[in-house]
DNA sequence: TAAAAAATACATTTTATCAGGTATTGCCGT
DNA sequence: ACGGCAATACCTGATAAAATGTATTTTTTA
């Protein structure tokens, strides 16, 4: 008898928990021996059963899919994980990968791209489907790299900034000088060669450094 | 011989493709008869195709589910569409359902849901899947039916202004003058009561009705 | 088709922001 | 113990935006 790789599916569609396991039940050496719709769930079986591959979903309900990972990772590093979402945020891929994942898979791959990632991904590979690839391959040079980041006071300003307070008020919420608080303004802006507030906000709300 | 519902999935996952057909496989007056990952592919195939049913996802690349919808149900109106994505927005569902959608499911759906709803669909109901009920049912009174939404001038002039644009430079963009859109912004930050552009932005960009 | 909403345009006053340069103090890491 | 960065503070001129008031035309929609 072969040893098949004990697999669990965590995915709060269910429809996509069928797919994938309708894919996986065409590979000879995988065995889905659970699925789950929570993280919860997933926690409470692995302490009595053995599992070697999980499949999960990054977003989930109560847990998030990076937090959970970094968890069973903790107890069990030898156990295979796997994320999986419909959009890829580099820094998500990124985290999930520091917090032990082992690849990361976005789920408009084709099925040719799914097996051959579990299948890497079992022989001890770090994984990546195409798409996920050139999302954290290319932005390397420009996007995330070169992007300085918000002092702490710096960031205090600007997110009074994106509630409507002006240089005055944001000087008495703080209790600094309005001189000090038009400073750092003019820093930020030039920091990432905004034309103005607007502009400055919009950038920093889409790339979360904001909160 | 029962003539069975012709049926075709959109859908740019394929595992989600693959769950919702072997969902489908179930159902006995249902025939798959294609499967596409764009609404373009669709809209080709249906020029020369019978179709009476169709499952898509909201969240397509290219077109949007909401506008291949209307574009469907223009031309053919007895199609039942039935629209699906992972989280839903109020107004999207909304929107969708405007254009001629027949219903709307969310991916965490149970199975039996997805049956029933198809089946109901069919029978020529306006059918959502549980929690779409929920969404569409609670927030009438504060959230989304309080906040009024942009005119399309309005969206054009918040946009660039969260580009960094000046009054002056938008002005001349849209070949307005300049007098107009500063008579836009006043609008505009009057509507929501907002401070100043900043804050403008940022609850723009929070909400959505930027893009 | 009449009323309502949106888009357009103008004028003026007051206030806030942007951009330039400059400088002191404190903290963190090597 | 020193260099570098962050935070603090000041000055000023040019420019942009906000606040207010009014009014015409076009488009939507009830």
């Amino acid at each position: 008898m072969i040893m098949k790789y004990k697999t669990v599916i965590v995915d709060d569609h269910p429809i996509v928990i069928s797919g994938i396991a309708g894919l996986l039940s065409e590979l000879d050496n995988i065995e889905i021996v659970e699925k789950f719709e929570s993280g919860i769930a997933l926690l409470d079986y692995i302490e009595d059963n053995k599992v070697d591959l999980i499949l999960m979903d990054i977003f989930l309900p109560v847990i998030n899919g990076v937090d959970l990972c970094k968890t069973i990772k903790q107890k069990y590093p030898k156990i295979v994980i796997i994320g999986m979402s419909s959009q890829s945020e580099r820094s998500l891929v990124m985290q999930f990968i520091q917090n032990g994942g082992n690849g990361y898979i976005l789920k408009n791959a084709s099925f040719d791209e799914f097996k051959e990632c579990i299948y890497k991904a079992i022989d001890g590979e770090i994984v990546f489907s195409e798409e996920v690839k050139t999302i954290i391959s290319q932005p390397l040079s420009e996007d995330l790299e070169k992007i300085p980041g918000l002092s702490r006071r710096e960031r205090d300003i600007a997110l009074l900034l994106s509630q409507g307070k002006s240089t005055q008020e944001i000087a008495d919420d703080l209790f600094l000088s309005f001189l000090t608080v038009q400073t750092h303004r003019r820093n930020i802006l030039q920091k990432y060669k905004m034309k103005n507030v607007a502009e400055l906000i919009a950038f920093l709300l889409k790339n979360n450094m904001l909160n």
